[in-house]
DNA sequence: CATAGCACTCTGCATGTTAGAGTGCTAATC
DNA sequence: GATTAGCACTCTAACATGCAGAGTGCTATG
């Protein structure tokens, strides 16, 4: 049939559009486009198609005697059902296990290993959530006394990351009662997510009226103290300068409003957080995003397990011209090395 | 005399044109210098004068017929003899009370508010080291067992820092055995520097050769454990976006350059530290910076103290047109500030 | 239906021109 | 002797002009 080759054509030579783009960087012109065919198809007939793909919103001109250049609905048919996976090369699995090595088990440094791994191979900026308090599963807790006022809570979860947080006490409870009171949480709180925690005390605080309740309203107390349970969930970022040479941040002020978005957080910390809630790839290519600042640039983000459930999340963000399939499966591979090197220190 | 008249009209006029210079960003030239003092010179005397600063090599000449603008030899001088102290104003302590609120007492935010305090009301580049780990004091340590070979080492310092590391066993240690070993660790160790504890231990170790001897012998296993104490000080960094903005930027590889410095981190805390083991401020302009990346912008850092103990150091960094009063000064109260802040807080 | 050819358009670069800002020098003035 | 006015000179930034190159759309032809 016909119309099957008419319209195997036209995606072929999308494409090519995206490919081309995304490597130059410039507008390429039905002469490129051509020449990546072998010459198969005359530059004539390519601009026939192109008109087409304009038409249809998927391309577009700067200028009457420009190439073409893909728009965002371009883009986003290219990565739905033109691109092709990548598989990652020797080389980038080294340039992760480099990164991210046995010797560095400092937290911080993995998260940073993480991030600087998935910017230097995607050319892109390398974005890393801290595993998500919240989601987290308790394993232990102890009480360190500081002075008579203060104490120390250090939390351990399942999968190993350590918390602490230095407690104001306004009544003083006693070092035994402390003990008394990990004790119990130690047993009662075993295998709970953390984000579940106040919700269930303050359920067993209705439900027993008796003996043991002052207890639990001290062990409450502690818990739901300020600063205990809305603890540090941070976020790292790097490769910011990879984007820089970019032609795209020729003018300085767009550079400054992306550098800004990683000073503010909430954005980026938004999206992330959404996307944690399901499975997989997410790919956001500019205007799809609903924040207005990051519309010029395309985030692909992933979430990471512990034990098969999801703590947090991981991801790049470029300019909608990145390189969509070395992207996706770089944040993908990264995703399950990041879990993986979470359960083993665990 | 006639002879100090002069010397002080050149060092007016070097003077005009550092500030001049600062506010435009552009060569001033000797019609603009003569406007500043009201006319009361005419533009031709202060075009000697230029060209005898000139000749001393304080300010310079970008092309023929350009306005000077000072060396880094000239902003040298301004630093040290011409300089007004500047005052903080209303508006600015407002700012600093807004970021470093007690609300926000994480650790974490606290570092950041005061960074971002620094690159506000410079307009510069504000950076804040956490307190050095091995410049803390002891004041206690607790062991948590997590399963048979690991255990969660908490160490708390005299300044209410907390600092926890899993350590790995070799040799199982027994749940008794850990409760006095952190009993001898606390009763030994108080009121010591954390970076002279490997030192002392092993100084007792050849001491005592006899009962104590294989005690001490397992504590020295824990303390020397190879995450134990090379913990992670921490570098905060705030406000790349407000130097964006400067003219200085306009050619983009520079701003690559210079947040480079910041990912790989290394020279800037060379040069922070070094400057740690001094006290006051510090000011580093241009090319007096050993570090070729840093010869483009100057350095002004602090170090700052809890329980008049020097623990870390901050400050900011921008280009050399900066505002050194208000930078000096900024910084030289923020020191003190976060130096209270952390006081109260341990 | 595909393609060759042609007129047209837009960009980027090189070149030329001009106004303005600033200097250095010299001679006149205080 | 120090200061200043005046003038010739120089360099930059901004704008205009011209031209080559790349790319398109349209039309006529295979």
């Amino acid at each position: 049939m016909r119309h099957v080759d008419i319209e195997d054509r036209r995606k072929k030579i999308l494409a090519a559009v995206v490919e081309a783009y995304i490597e130059s960087s410039v507008p390429v012109g039905s002469r490129a486009i051509a020449q990546r065919f072998r010459w198969t198809m005359s530059p004539a007939t390519i601009r026939n198609v192109m008109a087409d793909l304009e038409e249809s919103g998927l391309i577009t001109h700067p200028h009457t005697s420009a190439g073409r250049m893909p728009t965002d609905k371009g883009y986003r048919f290219y990565v739905d059902s033109l691109m092709e996976p990548e598989r990652m090369t020797k080389d980038e699995e080294a340039i992760v296990r480099k990164l991210i090595n046995k010797r560095c088990e400092d937290f911080d440094c993995l998260m940073q290993g993480v991030s600087r791994a998935i910017s230097m191979i995607t050319n892109s900026a390398g974005i890393v959530l801290t595993p998500r308090f919240k989601r987290s599963v308790f394993k232990k807790i102890q009480f360190v006394p500081i002075d008579s006022s203060r104490v120390l809570a250090v939390l351990i979860t399942a999968s190993g990351l350590v918390r602490n947080s230095i407690l104001e006490l306004e009544e003083e409870i006693s070092v035994d009662e402390f003990l008394k009171m990990a004790e119990f949480l130690n047993h009662d709180l075993e295998g709970m997510f953390l984000g579940d925690i106040k919700s269930y005390l303050t359920r067993r605080l209705l439900e027993e009226r008796d003996s043991f309740y002052s207890f639990l309203k001290k062990a409450m107390f502690v818990i739901s103290s300020p600063n205990f349970l809305k603890m540090q969930d941070r976020m790292y970022f790097e490769g910011a300068t990879s984007l820089m040479s970019h032609p795209e941040f020729m003018d300085i002020s767009k550079a400054r409003l992306f550098l800004r978005l990683f000073e503010e957080k909430k954005d980026i910390l938004d999206l992330f957080n959404e996307d944690m809630e399901s499975e997989g790839i997410k790919v956001h290519i500019g205007k799809e995003n609903s924040c207005k600042d990051i519309q010029a640039y395309t985030v692909v983000t992933c979430n990471y397990k512990i034990k098969d459930r999801t703590v947090g999340a991981l991801g790049a963000i470029g300019f909608t011209r990145m390189e969509y399939g070395k992207v996706i499966s770089t944040v993908n591979y990264l995703s399950e090395v990041l879990g993986n090197v979470l359960e083993e220190l665990g």
